[in-house]
DNA sequence: TGTTTTATCGAAAACGATTTCACAATTAAT
DNA sequence: ATTAATTGTGAAATCGTTTTCGATAAAACA
């Protein structure tokens, strides 16, 4: 099999590969029966170009790299449905990657993306990211970084969230409201931003009632399933247990649940639970499960949308410090 | 901000570039001072070696391309988490395509990729791909294409399924034997091979069987859910409504729990039910749901050693025209 | 008729890394 | 002491496109 590319083109052809290239865009140089002959023929033999030629000679890969916590999760799966729904539309690609919730992954990624293969990185960092230098190098080399949900903070540039502190807030305060007199918190992680932000809403509503609240109300889990089964556990068998949950993220309301499951407390009538969750089926849950849901299709595609604003423009304006809210949706169901 | 590249390192090194070449790449036949000298450089002004020029060069991108037709669906996550898993430890990258289930979004993201931009590419065809053409060029253009769960038949390379006839018969089975009578088969789509294997498995247990058996238990549902809904209220409302159902996809089984939930029907004493699925909370679900879940991220390490046996080889082997399977496992819940 | 536009195309450089080939300089062999 | 082998490096070609810079011929103008 001969490699069909412009040079085979132009031979063939009997004409100089510029003319075939330039032919082959469109270009206004070139005569309307020259670019037929080049386009028939092109089509014929089913050339294609070759990318990677493109984005060296370009400087552009038209690749964006999407970085994510998670692969097994309804949120990030959604936010990126909408980041493709976009870039498709322009012809960019996505590099996606895991990082596991760990920071040395992170990094790793990181320095795969530095040396140009992509020209624009929007990710969500692990919950164990608290230094960013790693990101700031990004950054430093000239390539686009935003973030959504999990942020970091301190960097220059653009961030997508939710109203995480106004839903922290209004979920405890909704608990207290049905008559909650105990609210646990589960943390999964201090660093990041979500899990601080949900939980200082949680925190002033508690404050503005009249709950003697404490601090060991706020429960810091770990990682993997099993400890935290341990852990729920051992506060949910003693009599000053809680009588109500809020959790700032999907994966531990499920270990709550089955926890709750085998100490036969009854939900709601025992122990009310509220969760943030994209779960599409927290309906069919026993019981239905009350849930904060975000918008995630709309954050991936925000984030897109401003991605492709800046690159597709001749003229490449910075991207601005900023952070855009994109409000959550409370869904009451029969877990609260 | 000067790009740092070689020709930049080799001036400010008194060097040929081809030297430094050499020396970045560890070659034997430069001296250690040399190479010391190069590598302190480059670390110092952390250099990265542009990807696209290498693989403009090499005629490889290190880059698998992945295409499933739906995201947001925790068997397909799965498989990337296993694909990645291998891949990575490689240097490949992964770029990830969604079809959702429309062929034609399918054979424009197999347009994107003929171009050499990928050095292979994994995949579960849509539901609504009964035409092969476009996969077929892929393997003329020399590209390796394999597949997984949902296959393309009659393409002459390796695909990895579950063992979808036994599963379907033994699922169909274990609803008779609890006392079903008249079973429905939920069927996404007549084109892919799972529903057509899964679907076979329960016909030859309901023919086995002494029930008597007629066309209209097997159940053509849509894509979108609305529809869905009604056609299965449409059968579960009448006197004749079936005392079983078997779901050959998981988005059915759920779309089924919530037709079931609306008509006041009990989950199991009026009406049984088995989904494939891969569904993390299959538990937590009211009642909770007897599934039949895939190996999912050991398909993906599967098809992901497969290919990097083959495309880290010089002396790259075709890849064989064969079908292995990994048995699913059948989860007994309180819905069956 | 001579000069300037305009239309159409080709030659060659460039993108950044790798690799083939060649060539010194040094060391070993005869 | 002369030749052969070895070691370390540089020059230049290459991968496939795009683009800059010309070049030619035809058309338009004076």
């Amino acid at each position: 099999m001969t490699k069909v590319n412009i040079k085979y083109l132009a031979e063939k052809l009997n004409m100089a590969p510029s003319t075939v290239s330039r032919a082959l865009n469109d270009s206004y140089e070139i005569s309307q029966k020259t670019k037929d002959k080049v386009l028939s023929l092109a089509k014929e033999l089913n050339y294609q170009p070759n990318p990677y030629a493109r984005s060296l000679r370009a400087h552009k890969s038209k690749t964006i790299g999407v970085i994510i916590p998670e692969r097994i999760n309804n949120f990030f799966a959604q936010v990126i449905d909408g980041i493709e729904e976009i870039t498709q539309q322009y012809g960019y690609h996505l590099l996606v990657y895991n990082s596991h919730e760990d920071v040395e992954q992170e990094r790793k990624i990181i320095s795969y993306l530095l040396g140009g293969r992509v020209d624009a990185i929007v990710m969500s960092v692990s919950s164990q990211t608290s230094s960013t230098e790693h990101l700031e190098q990004v950054q430093k080399q000239g390539i686009p970084i935003i973030f959504f949900d999990r942020i970091a903070q301190d960097l220059p540039t653009t961030k997508f969230i939710t109203n995480d502190y106004q839903s922290g807030f209004d979920a405890a305060h909704h608990l207290i409201e049905i008559g909650c007199k105990k609210i646990y918190f589960l943390l999964l992680s201090k660093e990041i931003t979500i899990g601080k932000e949900r939980l200082r809403g949680y925190l002033d509503a508690v404050k503005a009632s009249d709950l003697s609240f404490s601090e060991d109300w706020v429960i810091h889990c770990a990682q993997e399933e099993k400890p935290n089964i341990d852990l729920f556990k051992s506060f949910l068998f003693p009599m000053d247990r809680p009588d109500g949950i809020l959790s700032s993220v999907e994966k531990l309301a499920i270990t709550a649940y089955q926890a709750i499951k085998e100490t036969k407390l009854r939900i709601p009538e025992d122990i009310k639970l509220i969760t943030f969750s994209n779960m599409k089926i927290a309906d069919l849950l026993d019981p239905p499960l009350s849930t904060i849901s975000q918008p995630a299709q709309e954050i991936g595609r925000e984030c897109a949308k401003l991605l492709m604003s800046k690159l597709t423009k001749t003229k490449p304006s910075p991207i601005e410090d900023q952070v855009i809210t994109i409000p959550s949706i409370f869904h009451k169901r029969t877990s609260s």
